[in-house]
DNA sequence: ATTAAAAAAGGGGTTTTTCCGGAATTTGAT
DNA sequence: ATCAAATTCCGGAAAAACCCCTTTTTTAAT
């Protein structure tokens, strides 16, 4: 085979400048065969699609999460329907296991924490512009974990990842200092209902108060705090 | 003067192995005199505090602030106390007035968001070797503003510095699931007091609820999210 | 078309939070 | 020692949050 030497076009997607540039020279410093090229860079998920139209495609797109206008979830939800070959490579501080899985759901290829050693990096890169696909032994835990458990009814107990649209706004407006009556009409459904969301989500996810679900939201990455 | 060559011994403490590594590589890469040498990486607080006994001192210590275990300002606070002529480059995401100010009322020489140039970061590291100190218009920013508001009666504003220990205290719980009876009775005070420090807070913040609260204090690092 | 499940809405009651107006106690500075 | 300020504490009432159990409406699948 004489593929192994092929070209790989990458590109970056994160807010912190700093960390951006970082990362870019660690890849050279690691890229021994020339394989790799940074098409470009972004600071957030909407200024990559600004990027994407006007570059070439990139094979494998480095992403973050936490970002400001356009976070890493949006971002990959983007990609996946717009650009389904290109590959993602999620490297993020938050390495919870519902992000993890919420990636993986969406179809991301490698999923590394930001402090894992640069050599992780270096065979994550190779593997998926090989193989496709890195998925470190973390995610491998979190993965076989989340088999485990999906033997069970998984609906029912708490599970982060299959919150309704609704829930998710209920959420979100849950965590404002809106009251119940208010949330309910910015929602156009009756307090009633709002009040049934409140309790299954109780329920589900062992919570005892408004501020518990706040703190749950933050926690798990629900809200955006500005 | 031939002092302008002499070298500068530099620690890193930051809980993101890939940020500590990117960040050496590119103060090496902007370090065309030789000038720095790395002393030590460390992961958080605790760890530097370890490292700090067995090295030689750092002239200048690069700190992040969100870390597990000891965080940035803990770090910083014992810096001060132990070893007040190491000088501290803050180097951090959270960019807000508060940690701003609360990081320069300590003592740190720079602050340096995340998100800046590369250059910056060159001038800052070169400003504090020769100077002492290097502050951006970032941070200048924030003093001025500090100094002009400082001119009325600053206690009585919102001014997140000034919180007594028991409302810091009393602010945690609130971001739990405990009522304010049980807050009450674990602070080993009245369940009228509580309601005191809840309403002078309230009216000092401009919150309505205890929800509003709650996200307040995450988002200006009040209180950790596990 | 039928039916089971999920989502939305409701009734009614308890607890907690919120918001006043103050009063007593502790603290710090002269 | 004394005064002012801050901290702590109180009573009471309205609003909001919380809880459980039931009914209607919508959705999805056979």
């Amino acid at each position: 085979m004489e593929t192994q030497v092929s070209q790989v076009k990458l590109a970056v997607v994160d807010d912190h400048n700093l960390f951006r540039k970082g990362l870019i020279k660690l890849i050279n410093l690691v890229d021994t065969q020339d394989r790799y090229t940074i098409l470009f860079e972004a600071e957030n998920g909407n200024d990559m699609k600004d990027k994407l139209n006007k570059k070439h495609m990139p094979d494998i797109i480095l992403m973050d999460i936490d970002m400001p206008d356009m976070n890493g979830y949006e971002a990959v939800e983007w990609l996946r329907k717009y650009h389904p070959d290109v590959k993602i490579l999620v490297v993020s501080m938050l390495d919870s296991e519902e992000s993890i899985l919420r990636m993986l759901q969406m179809g991301v290829k490698g999923y590394l924490s930001k402090d894992i050693e640069v050599a992780d990096m270096s065979m994550a890169l190779e593997a998926i512009a090989n193989k496709g696909y890195y998925y470190s032994d973390l995610v491998s835990g979190v993965m076989v974990q989340k088999i485990q458990k999906n033997s069970k009814d998984d609906r029912k107990q708490g599970n982060i990842l299959e919150l309704s649209e609704n829930e998710r706004e209920f959420i979100k407006l849950a965590c404002t200092e809106l009251t119940y009556q208010q949330i309910a009409d910015k929602m156009s459904l009756s307090p009633k209902t709002i009040d049934g969301y409140r309790e299954s989500l109780f329920h589900r996810f062992n919570l005892k108060s408004r501020v518990g679900l706040a703190m749950f939201a933050v926690k798990h990455g629900l809200v955006k705090i500005p």
